[in-house]
RNA sequence: GGCGGCAUGGCCAAGUGGUAAGGCAAAGGACUGCAAAUCCUUCACUCAUCGGUUCAAAUCCGAUUGCCGCCUCCA
């Protein structure tokens, strides 16, 4: 099945055709490096991660350019507010950016470059759009022309008059048009420049990922990826620079995660309503949320809440208790002969690559993935006991697989319920000792064959959310 | 005001013309001394509402209602 992706530059689904067979530009919008990342960002970059995976999984030879813009008015503020250099602040933000996203198991663009290292490239894009006409010096600024590109707000899909008409925008009397967008700014006194024509000044917002896709990907790039928010109007001038500039199309295909609500609204820094991943995964495993911002797809709002998070808590635990069963049984040696096992097993295992790649094939569709992976996974429960191991094996084999393209079910399985364990118990009323201790009480009395006593013991550690499990090799307990 | 998106069972969430995936929760059963886990069964004659197109619509078209987003920095 060819891969079918959401194009929003047309608003339809559009079969992908990479413009050099067999491999495929991927430029996705990092960040402005001067804060403490947060959830949306976990979601834009988990997601784009998953679909970088995914293209690599079908064979394509992918080059993933991700960028920091490490110079920006936002920098600026911090640093003067913190009374610091503003590199200091950028090069702090991006060791925790990096930090953040190996937590989140992303791996590696294979280019991260910086907008600070290629001031060269960007002052050549702008004195390029001035001498095409595209844009003119004011002073110390340089502005971009909207009303002389042909194709402005082709991707937001709106146009200048409407714009005009219900902005809050303020008149600025530098600008020829209120809509003009600052390519270049001039430095005011103390804030950090780089030579240029036009004198000392800094690159405006977008101009660098026109120069830096650019010089990594060339003039056209299969995919460009961000969060909805840049539609308009970073992706939109992003457009208008590099298309007046190269006389070619800027994008294939513009591919826009959704964002993450919280109870249904927006978060967002200026509303303040907005959690770092720090502050995330204080109270969940990493690998919990990254589940979580899979369950749905990638388009789609996501509701971020305790309740929903505890869900994926749940489903994770669940494909990685069958996987445990797994490793068990097949430590355990038993074995039936393969002719005996259920034809239905034998089916979900050989044609789950299929339905999986399927589903990741219509514009990246997790949610259906994962439907698939549970559907699976129940099986799996149901055959654990009698399978042979030749099946047990080659399932495991394809849920590691598949997984993988989620970035997900990568820890030993017994592992990661111990670390799910350990999480729970470290807010416990009661040590682990006292508990094993009331365990070993209960032993004592069941040998006796004292169930009250016994039953006493657990409902004891029930109303302390213990569970105690009974198994033929002794007692263990877990947190509720 | 302009533009765009979304509305699926108690909750989360797939499904874009062929007769409603999956997860969580809940109920019953198997297993267990009792539990837990797991498995089996049940759980939307219906997809915001009203019209229309079609042999056939959650899926297409129109209208209505509600929610959300963008138009200003934002993943």
């Amino acid at each position: 099945m060819p891969l079918r992706v959401y194009n929003t530059l047309t608003g339809s689904k559009e079969e992908f055709v990479p413009i050099n067979p067999g491999k495929v530009g991927m430029y996705v919008c990092g960040v402005t490096v001067y804060d403490h990342c947060h959830i949306g960002h976990a979601r834009a970059n988990v997601v784009f991660d998953m679909i970088y995976r995914h293209l690599r999984s079908k064979g394509l030879e992918v080059t993933y350019v991700r960028n920091y813009t490490d110079i920006d008015d936002k920098i600026i503020n911090r640093a003067n507010r913190d009374g610091v250099p503003y590199n200091e602040i950028s090069e702090r933000f991006i060791k925790e950016f990096d930090n953040d996203m190996a937590r989140l198991m992303l791996q590696l663009p294979t280019f991260q470059p910086k907008a600070t290292e290629h001031i060269p490239e960007i002052i050549a894009l702008v004195q390029t759009l001035i001498d095409k006409g595209f844009a003119y010096q004011s002073g110390s600024d340089v502005f971009y022309r909207v009303d002389r590109f042909e194709g402005y707000l082709k991707l937001s899909k709106r146009n200048l008059e409407d714009m005009q008409a219900g902005a809050r925008i303020d008149v600025d009397e530098r600008k020829e048009h209120p809509m003009d967008f600052a390519l270049w700014k001039g430095a005011k006194p103390g804030e950090p420049h780089w030579e240029s024509p036009w004198g000392q000044g800094r690159p405006g917002w977008h101009i660098e990922c026109s120069a830096m896709s650019t010089k990594f990907l060339g003039e056209t790039l299969d995919i460009h990826g961000g969060g909805k928010d840049l539609i308009f109007p970073h992706h939109e001038n992003e457009i208008a620079q590099s298309e007046a500039a190269s006389g070619k199309p800027f994008v294939k295909y513009w591919l826009h995660n959704g964002f993450v609500n919280i109870n249904s609204e927006k978060m967002s820094k200026s509303l303040g309503n907005f959690f770092t991943i720090k502050e995330i995964l204080e109270s969940y495993d990493a690998e919990v949320l990254r589940f979580f911002l899979l369950s749905a797809h990638y388009r789609s709002p996501i509701d971020f809440s305790d309740q929903n998070l505890k869900e994926a808590e749940l489903g994770l635990e669940r494909i990685y208790k069958a996987l445990a069963g797994i490793d068990e049984r097949l430590a355990s040696g038993a074995n039936t002969p393969a002719d005996a096992d259920n034809a239905e097993f034998v089916e979900k295992v050989a044609g789950f690559a299929g339905r999986f790649g399927d589903a990741m094939d219509d514009d990246f569709n997790t949610a259906l993935a994962l439907g698939h992976l549970f559907d699976l996974v129940r099986v799996i429960n149901r055959e654990l006991p009698t399978a042979s191991t030749g099946l047990l094996e080659q399932a495991k084999a394809e849920v590691a697989k598949m997984a993988a393209v989620l970035g997900i079910c990568d820890s030993v399985p017994a592992a990661f319920l111990q670390r799910m364990k350990d999480r729970k118990t470290s807010d416990m009323e009661m040590s682990a000792e006292e508990i094993e201790a009331l365990i070993a009480e209960r032993a004592e009395a069941r040998k006796a064959k004292n169930f009250k006593r016994g039953d006493e013991i657990r409902d004891l550690l029930l109303e302390k959310n213990i569970v105690l499990l009974d198994s033929a090799q002794g007692t263990t307990w877990k947190v509720k």
